[in-house]
DNA sequence: TCGTTCCGGGG
DNA sequence: GTGTACGGAACGA
């Protein structure tokens, strides 16, 4: 099929806002693209009904959009008016309608003659040898070949098919180490669409028997032939070090479609440098045919919505989501090769339950972006590690203006007026009770509808048109999910459309924000009035919530968090929320988003908030700290419990016992360790030892380690004598040791210095020191813990009248 | 101590 | 066109 670059509508088109969000060509089932520069497509479909695989040639015309045509006049004859041209053999132009300055859209048989014809025509006009098109900076738009065909033609991904109907295939490599040019693989564990695990290994630590493995898995995945290839860090880790070791071993490296020996490379900001130290190009691999998916930019992007992750490794992801089966094999990373030799079949359990979890994340978190690509004109994979802004609403805006035959803006940097950001007040700190929070869901988009704040520059209105759209989708998506059966693939799919709806909507202020050099139509204006807005939305809402008799505690644009009169019951607090909500301007919606029975205001965005069920939250810094000693922690969260509960007795019991338990060193070892990570390699250190000491690399040394990775992580604890000291996490190994030859008198004085001090708003100073009185103290004028009340202290209100 | 830069992950 | 998250930790004066 011929498809050109034209972009003329029929009589009978559907709503031309409908056109933007979805594209116009109903194709269903494209499961990959892959296109050249000269004009050939390779389209890669699952035909719905049957989950048959067919494979399309294609051919499209390649398009550029010039701010002007004079790098063309060369070609004298060889240029034509697209409306009047024959439709096949010249470079053809069509001129856009309306003041954008890219309003020349050009196409041509073979993308090559295109291109060449403008290089040779600017080099002319600049009098300077122009080798690529990038060199013209903004007076051309030049799309990667996938995505001219896919705004060309309006087709987009995955019409009528269900993320389940994917044919994906997950690999992990089990290496010696992390760095391929020193370390190799010795195994890989393979999931197959079909739900089928196979471990593939080398039979030796020979590097034929390494190719061959190598060798073994491209005939794997060629037999298979998944649509999409997805590991945990896949871009990071895997690819590359695959990448690494065929090189060296001379092994073809065919995981693609079509037949090529080697991955190819895009430039990817969020991908792995290249051999070259040349200045921060930074790469992703490339298998034509294939979709090769990273679950890690699954978890960040979900993240940005639910923001809690602990950490975004693979194990903790699966244990957080409730997917990590209970007999899950576990082995420390720097461990995994020395127990292979030891016990493979642990080392195959572990492998295996790796590709199982990425297979079930995947499933899981996967949905939003396979939402996505059903609406942009980008491939799969492109859509899955690009933010929302640049990677979904640009491409969408810049079909939507060819769509509509209109030129588009080049893009601009903007008049030098400074962004102004959001508010966030604190207007107590200390124990307060009765807290409730109320939140403004998606109060930027809402804002941007409600007063049409648009960028000036989208004279079509689309970047509104699309917010509009999607947000009505979301709503729609919502309602078709709550009404099908929970855990039915329907409702899953629903599920992520809403997500992927989301993402969409709420990043549109970021567009506006993101800088003129970025996004195509960005306007400071526009966003500072956005911001504006949801100053002015904030301070209302503080002001009548305050006017109803309720006691501020925190508030920014997510929400406000206020305590209630002992008097009121939850049907009061929900009137006042209502109540409020129903002053805010129209599309603002103010929701009762939780109930806490204490909280404790600590700092902005650090706070401990104990549910109604006793469920103790923590949030920020000062309560959660990956580098916290167990012990402290154990300490906080008991003490917390107790602050909150009003039992402050309880609060000096809890720090009194774990004095105590210091001191009879009934605390593990482990649990006065904190987790390090090492930056500077062993060569490092050794240089910089005589000036400074530094406890973890002194623990590395003493424990007989002299070499070590830059970025592992160790545990270590300070031991009597005043050294460091490493420790094993005691789940990695039940028999390792426990000394318990730590310093005590330091972790009591951590224990108050850095633990106890971050309920220090909860007392006035004296009040604090009776509560963590050194047990050795007397207690001379000291007044009895029975006595003593936390307080809340209101904060000098900057700038909030 | 503060301000700035770097990192997240993989064996 | 590689595209400007975000919050915590480490680094550097």
């Amino acid at each position: 099929m011929q498809h050109d670059a034209s972009l003329k509508r029929a009589h009978d088109a559907p709503p031309i806002e409908e056109e933007w969000l979805w594209g116009w060509d109903p194709t269903p089932g494209i499961v990959s693209v892959h296109a050249e520069q000269d004009g050939r497509a390779h389209v890669w479909r699952r035909i719905p009904e049957t989950g048959a695989l067919v494979h399309e040639r294609e051919r499209f015309r390649p398009w550029l959009l010039l701010d002007r045509l004079d790098d063309l006049a060369h070609l004298g004859e060889g240029l034509r008016d697209a409306a009047t041209a024959p439709p096949d053999e010249t470079i053809h132009f069509r001129e856009l309608e309306g003041p954008g300055a890219l309003r020349f859209l050009v196409s041509a048989r073979d993308g090559r003659a295109l291109t060449d014809a403008l290089l040779t025509g600017a080099s002319r006009r600049l009098d300077a040898r122009v080798r690529h098109v990038a060199e013209l900076g903004d007076s051309v738009l030049a799309l990667p070949p996938e995505e001219q065909y896919l705004v060309a033609t309006g087709r987009t991904y995955f019409r009528a098919l269900a993320f389940d109907q994917l044919h994906r295939m997950q690999f992990d490599l089990e290496t010696t180490g992390l760095d391929a040019r020193r370390d190799r693989i010795f195994m890989i564990s393979v999931r197959y669409p079909s739900g089928d695990t196979e471990v593939l290994e080398a039979h030796d630590e020979s590097d034929a028997s390494e190719a061959e493995l190598i060798t073994t898995l491209v005939q794997r995945v060629r037999d298979a032939n998944p649509d999409v290839i997805e590991n945990h860090n896949l871009h990071g880790f895997d690819l590359p070090f695959l990448d690494t070791r065929a090189r060296f071993l001379r092994v073809p490296l065919a995981l693609g479609r079509v037949r090529e020996r080697k991955l190819r490379q895009r430039g990817a900001r969020r991908g792995v440098a290249t051999g070259d130290p040349s200045e921060g190009r930074r790469i992703r691999f490339v298998a034509p045919g294939r979709e090769l998916i990273d679950t890690l930019d699954m978890v960040r992007r979900y993240d940005i919505g639910t923001r809690d992750f602990a950490s975004y490794g693979l194990k903790a992801v699966a244990r957080q989501l409730g997917i990590a089966a209970p007999d899950r094999e576990y082995i420390r990373g720097d461990l995994i090769h020395e127990t292979f030799r030891a016990d493979p079949e642990r080392v195959r359990r572990y492998a295996t339950d790796d590709v199982e979890e990425v297979a079930a994340i995947s499933r899981m978190l996967g949905g939003a972006t396979y939402a996505l690509a059903q609406m942009t004109p980008r491939r799969y994979e492109r859509l899955a590690d690009t933010g929302a802004a640049t990677g979904v609403i640009d491409p969408l805006l810049v079909r939507a203006y060819l769509r509509a035959g209109a030129a588009l803006p080049a893009h601009e940097p903007g008049d030098g007026t400074p962004h102004s950001g959001a508010a966030l007040y604190l207007f107590a700190s200390g124990v307060a009770h009765r807290v409730v929070k109320a939140d403004v869901a998606s109060l930027y988009p809402s804002l941007m509808r409600a007063y049409r704040i648009g960028p000036a520059r989208d004279r079509l209105g689309a970047l509104l048109a699309l917010v509009d759209g999607l947000v009505e989708r979301r709503l729609d998506a919502k309602a078709r999910a709550r009404a099908a059966p929970p855990g039915s693939a329907e409702r899953h799919s629903h599920e992520a459309m809403s997500a992927a709806l989301k993402i969409v909507v709420n990043s549109a202020y970021g567009y506006l924000a993101a800088g003129g050099e970025l996004t195509r139509f960005a306007d400071v204006h526009a966003a500072n009035e956005v911001t504006r807005r949801g100053r002015e939305v904030l301070a209302l809402m503080c002001r009548e919530l305050e006017a109803r008799g309720v006691t501020l505690l925190e508030g920014d644009t997510d929400g406000v968090f206020f305590a209630v009169p002992e008097a009121w019951s939850e049907s009061d607090e929900r009137r006042v929320v209502n109540e409020v909500g129903a002053l805010l301007p129209p599309l603002v919606q103010l929701e009762l988003d939780g109930r806490y029975a204490a909280m404790l205001s600590h700092e902005t965005k650090n706070y401990a908030l104990l549910g109604y069920d006793g469920a103790l939250t923590l949030r920020g810094v000062a309560f959660r700290s990956s580098r916290s000693e167990p012990y402290g922690d154990a300490f906080l969260r008991t003490a917390l419990e107790r602050l909150l509960t009003g039992d402050i007795v309880g609060v000096r019991d809890a720090y009194l016992a774990t004095i105590g338990a210091l001191r009879t060193r009934a605390i593990r070892t482990y649990d006065v360790s904190s987790r390090v990570r090492l930056t500077k390699s062993p060569a490092e250190y050794a240089e910089s030892r005589e000036k400074r000491r530094e406890l973890p690399y002194e623990a590395m040394l003493a424990s007989g380690h002299t070499t070590w990775s830059v970025g592992d992580r160790v545990r270590v604890y300070r031991s009597a004598k005043g050294e460091g000291r490493t420790i094993d996490t005691p789940d990695d190994d039940t028999t390792a040791p426990d000394p318990r030859d730590y310093d005590v008198e330091y972790y009591v004085r951590l224990l108050r210095d850095s633990y106890a001090e971050r309920l220090a708003r909860a007392f006035t100073p004296r009040d604090f020191d009776i509560v963590f009185a050194h047990p050795d103290q007397l207690a001379l004028f000291v007044s009895p813990v029975e006595d003593v009340k936390p307080i809340l202290t209101p904060l000098a209100r900057n700038g909030f009248g």
